[in-house]
DNA sequence: TGTACATCAGTGAACGCGCGTTCACTGATGTAC
DNA sequence: TGTACATCAGTGAACGCGCGTTCACTGATGTAC
């Protein structure tokens, strides 16, 4: 509805010393310090409209239009914040299945690796799952998003243990695509109700595991 | 990220003539035109920040400060333009569901009727069950978004089935939530990514059906 | 039947705010000779 | 080794905007006598 009134920032992010300007060629170092400080204040407020040009350059210790020497607009910058993380939820959920040799457990894994993703960065997973559609930056298309959603990866499993005769035979991308549908509702909920008397997280996802395993046709 | 432009509003909802006042004790006629004023707005823009006091005033005719004759701000008055639709939530889910004598029929089709009321109104969706927990008046409790989710009259249908044999015995509570959360997520993605090549929405559900049923154990 | 008065649904103007973005500029840093 | 100059990372001031909300008020409607 309204935003609540925006909190004072934590002193650390919001220094009213005026930074030392960057020596040539280090041009990027104000670029990564911009990113860095619109990242503290999307989690320190957990409110991406929060992010406002003049309150990252404030938290900066830089003027506004010194945003505009790295970024072309507002919108490119806010999804630059969320881009690094991104990349990072691909990267924790292979982490997960790594050296895993059963392709459910694999599954099983990142599952939990997105789940615990969307529970520590949920402004990140906001921004990315959860924005309006106008809001998203075409260069984010579908096949990143799968990409980074693990669906690509998860249906690969699936093939594995559908042709090990784990599972029965079934379109392994559609049930991919369910898999992450179900997994999704748990992590929004969680993050938009976080009040709601859910089930404890770790049998949450326990219980979600056997429903869509069974589901799926596996022995749980 | 950032607002996209607003879009200009359909002439029907923007008269620029000044409407006739309302007469001594027709106080809730314009509460009634500003609700409805609001949710044309709403409709019309698909972003609820567009609801601003200022071009809901407009778009009913009247001045600002007149919106305050009816709501204490505008957080309320938002609220009170989705609480309508999320009445019709329940309500749909139980018309789909009344005369049916199979439980796990009636779970199908009420599962169905929301899938279609988060389809059919994705704003009003998306600021009941997608919005910042701070932006959630406090008088939308848990009880009541329990409730308006279908989770006590799913959990009584799935409590019978478990009574019947139909399906194994389990705790009929926390999986109705299961079940919630997992069409949670497929209403959630649809409307956030809707460019995504998603199976269509009747396959897509009966595979969230039979997912569903065979993870709980019945005989699908 | 006529008039004074109370009611109350709205108006008009203003408040102070933060926003994204633009523009012409400054001044420290580095480089060429 | 010294100086003129080019580069470029930033500044400072301003643009026009829309916002929620407040305040004192107006003027049509209804009522009491």
């Amino acid at each position: 509805m309204v935003s609540p009134p925006v909190s004072p920032l934590p002193s650390a992010a919001a220094p009213t010393v005026r930074r030392a300007r960057a020596r040539r060629g280090e041009g990027d170092r104000l670029r990564d310090e911009i990113l860095a400080a619109a990242e503290a204040l999307l989690i320190a407020t957990g409110d991406e409209s929060a992010l406002s040009i003049r309150a990252i350059a404030a938290a900066v210790g830089v003027t506004p239009p010194a945003i505009y020497l790295h970024f072309a607009d507002r919108s490119e910058l806010i999804f630059a914040v969320c881009e690094r993380r991104w990349s990072a939820l691909q990267g924790a959920m292979d982490a997960a299945a790594a050296g895993v040799a059963d392709p459910i457990e694999r599954i099983r894994r990142r599952g939990e690796a997105y789940l615990r993703f969307g529970t520590d960065h949920p402004e990140h997973y906001r921004v990315l799952m959860m924005s309006r559609p106008e809001e998203t930056p075409a260069r984010f298309g579908d096949e990143r998003l799968a990409g980074t959603a693990g669906i690509e990866v998860v249906a690969a499993d699936l093939r594995e243990a559908i042709a090990a005769g784990v599972l029965p035979d079934q379109d392994a991308g559609e049930a991919a695509v369910m898999l992450w549908m179900a997994v999704h509702g748990m992590v929004a909920l969680l993050i938009s109700k976080p009040d709601f008397p859910f089930p404890p997280a770790e049998q949450l996802f326990d219980h979600f595991y056997r429903l869509t395993m069974a589901g799926l046709g596996g022995r749980v």
